[in-house]
DNA sequence: ACCTAATCCTGCATGC
DNA sequence: TGCATGCAGGATTAGG
């Protein structure tokens, strides 16, 4: 499931393998993954060359000459690749893009979540999806204020606040977890109940990892591999993520698993202690109110 | 305005 | 073995 690291893998590894071709067809196998009109979408790519990719958030910004810009979410499976011929690889590619050296660049969606749609480039900060994307965490506009101020306006869990991407995008379900392990943070603590103190931890965790993560080329679990075909390493790194009944690596306590605003989450619960008034059943579901029955 | 649940998809794991 | 069921999840949307 590419997160910010992976995200910017496929970046790094995509741009010396299409820059300065030019796209001869595009054809699609699953239009749905197109967002507006598909048919534009195919004519307006032709004849036009990829100059590079920049990124927001998850987000891939292919920028074309001529002021095109392709906006590319890879959700859960998505993945480019080179193909030396302009068949496509198997039954999940959705979109060849069809180069004018023989080649093509394919798009493989096992899931079909991605999606794909074409903008005047500068006008992407205005598409729904990118416009209320929250800073960059590994950008100076990530400060520990603006994350407070972001924290203090919600008062739901840790958790679903920073899968949201609007206080502060990259992040996904395994690097939530992890970066709350790290900060010794329950990921169900209301967001307006951190103390400065674990704010401060909390996003210089956030940094720190997606750091280490992306000189890791990113964390393959299931099937995530960059347009080379190259595995991430950072997995080996994962201290709570898919370690549910395995002992905390800093306490040995065993390490649980539960839902948090419908996402698995693990956590470590001596490190991570449950705020006030919460405590677990039987079944390690997370409910608030004393034991009594 | 706020939050939760359902939705999209397929492959894989589990259970009978 | 085969079939049904459930689970995984990023972002959007529908509903309360």
């Amino acid at each position: 499931m590419p997160e910010l690291p992976e995200v910017e893998t496929v970046r790094r590894s995509l741009i010396p393998l299409i820059t300065g071709k030019k796209i001869a067809r595009v054809s699609l196998y699953y239009p749905k993954i197109i967002n507006g009109d598909s048919k534009l979408f195919q004519a307006l790519l032709v004849g036009r060359t990829f100059e590079t990719i920049d990124r927001r958030g998850k987000y891939l910004l292919f920028r074309f000459d001529e002021h095109l810009t392709m906006i590319s979410h890879l959700r859960m499976e998505g993945k480019y690749y080179l193909e030396p011929t302009v068949q496509p690889h198997n039954k999940h590619v959705h979109v060849v893009f069809e180069l004018t050296d023989g080649t093509s660049l394919q798009y493989q969606d096992v899931r079909k979540f991605g999606r794909m749609q074409l903008v005047d480039t500068g006008t992407e900060a205005q598409v729904s999806g990118i416009k209320l994307l929250g800073p960059e965490p590994l950008s100076s506009d990530f400060t520990v204020s603006a994350f407070q101020q972001g924290l203090q306006r919600h008062h739901k869990a840790i958790k679903p606040v920073l899968l949201d991407q609007k206080v502060v995008t990259g992040l996904g379900n395994i690097y939530v977890d992890e970066v709350l392990w790290l900060s010794q943070i329950n990921p169900l603590t209301p967001a307006n109940q951190l103390t400065l103190a674990q704010v401060k931890e909390l996003h210089q965790q956030i940094i720190a990892e997606l750091t280490k993560a992306v000189a890791a080329g990113g964390t393959t679990i299931r099937s995530y591999v960059d347009a080379s075909g190259h595995s991430g390493h950072f997995q080996f790194d994962l201290n709570v993520y898919g370690e549910e009944g395995k002992p905390c690596p800093r306490c040995q306590t065993t390490i649980v698993k539960i839902k948090v605003g419908g996402r698995g989450t693990h956590f470590c619960p001596h490190c991570q202690p449950l705020p006030l008034g919460w405590h677990l059943n039987e079944t390690e579901d997370a409910v608030v109110g004393g034991a009594h029955e």
